[in-house]
DNA sequence: TCCGATGATTGCGT
DNA sequence: ACGCAATCATCGGA
């Protein structure tokens, strides 16, 4: 809905005064628009209905009753205005027609005047007219449009997500690492463990993606904080239960894992008795701790982060869900002008 | 009050 | 339709 709006109020801002047919399809648009934002049409009760629709779609809780008896006001002010000015243009439209016509009229005594031409001053002037009113159901419209951008723009009442939630976002994310890309089934799940809703759990993923892979050195902290977790989790269930299942970190619920066939190298990790990618994640994210240019990743004393965390090293695996950031290359710089071939890697 | 963290939106590419 | 990247707007701690 949100969208679809946006769409319209775009398509009509173009501010062509292209006066044509009668039947102007941007005015009808800007009709259409005030009608179902209830500033037109009927006096009370549609207007509130649409708006009360219009934040649920967007907000979805209905306990914003306060914010949105204040939008209703405005929405309710708006319409005032509009009317208002709608009958002093109709009022002013009228009494200029007639003033017109006397002024015909007394001429028409000294001077023949057609009744052709006096339908012609008669259309000029409601065309003029008829611009005015289109000028105002824009400004209307571009009013309605900026009291919802500030009423039911979710960002303006962004609230952070429940401790527990992100939580479980987190054990998620970091335990599927290597392809971080939960199927609609699990980002359902995952929406009904969290309270949220399953766009939210989208969202947070592709801002987790995204604002990880910028910055991988500012998440090893919690990335090792969550491995550890999981890992304990899983061990605990595996010492718990001696049936042979087999143990498959973070699949505690129904996840479907693609190419599970070779990811997760975690759990050789697992057969020592500590983990040491805690540790020397530990140790070695002192010394990575030097956030320069996140657009030059190569070319430092600061790469190869992969080994930091053994454990959680099949990010770089498949290669899957980053392309940048090659990972460790051993080889001494042999950079050529255009023969970076890396041939038959397999 | 400032600034990083964070959820949501938007434009673009596929 | 989905993901990415950039951006917006708010939150929350220093």
């Amino acid at each position: 809905y949100e969208r679809y709006l946006y769409s319209i109020y775009c398509g009509l801002s173009i501010r062509g005064a292209q006066e044509e047919d009668p039947p102007d399809p941007q005015l009808m648009r800007l009709d259409n628009m005030l009608l179902a934002e209830g500033v037109s049409g009927p006096e009370k009760g549609g207007g509130s209905a649409a708006a009360a629709a219009a934040a649920a779609a967007a907000g979805g809780a209905t306990d914003n009753s306060i914010e949105h008896s204040d939008y209703r006001a405005k929405l309710t002010q708006i319409r005032q205005i509009y009317h208002t000015e709608l009958e002093k243009y109709e009022q002013a439209c009228n009494e200029f027609t007639t003033h017109v016509m006397n002024l015909l009229r007394e001429q028409s005594r000294t001077r023949p005047i057609s009744p052709k031409e006096i339908e012609r001053m008669v259309g000029i002037i409601h065309r003029k007219f008829s611009s005015i009113q289109m000028q105002l159901k824009q400004s209307t419209c571009e009013a309605v449009m900026i009291l919802r951008s500030r009423f039911l723009d979710a960002r303006r009442k962004r609230r952070n997500f429940s401790k527990q939630a992100t939580e479980i976002l987190n054990e998620y994310f970091y335990s599927h690492l290597s392809n971080p890309y939960p199927s609609e089934e699990a980002k359902e799940e995952l929406a009904k463990k969290c309270s949220i809703t399953v766009s939210q759990v989208s969202n947070w993923f592709g801002n987790k993606r995204i604002r990880y892979k910028k910055n991988i050195g500012k998440f090893q902290e919690e990335a090792n904080l969550y491995a550890a977790k999981t890992a304990v989790a899983a061990a605990v269930q595996n010492s718990q239960a001696n049936s042979p299942s087999t143990p498959n970190p973070g699949s505690s619920g129904s996840f479907n894992l693609p190419n599970s066939g070779d990811m997760f190298m975690s759990m050789p990790t697992l057969n020592g008795d500590s983990y040491p990618g805690v540790q020397v994640a530990a140790g070695v994210q002192s010394q990575v701790g030097a956030p320069h240019n996140p657009t030059a990743p190569q070319k430092g004393p600061t790469r190869c982060i992969s080994p930091i965390c053994p454990g959680l090293s099949s990010w770089q695996a498949n290669g899957g869900w980053q392309d940048e950031a090659p990972p460790c290359s051993v080889t001494s710089p042999v950079e050529g002008p255009g023969s970076v071939h890396s041939d038959t890697s397999n």
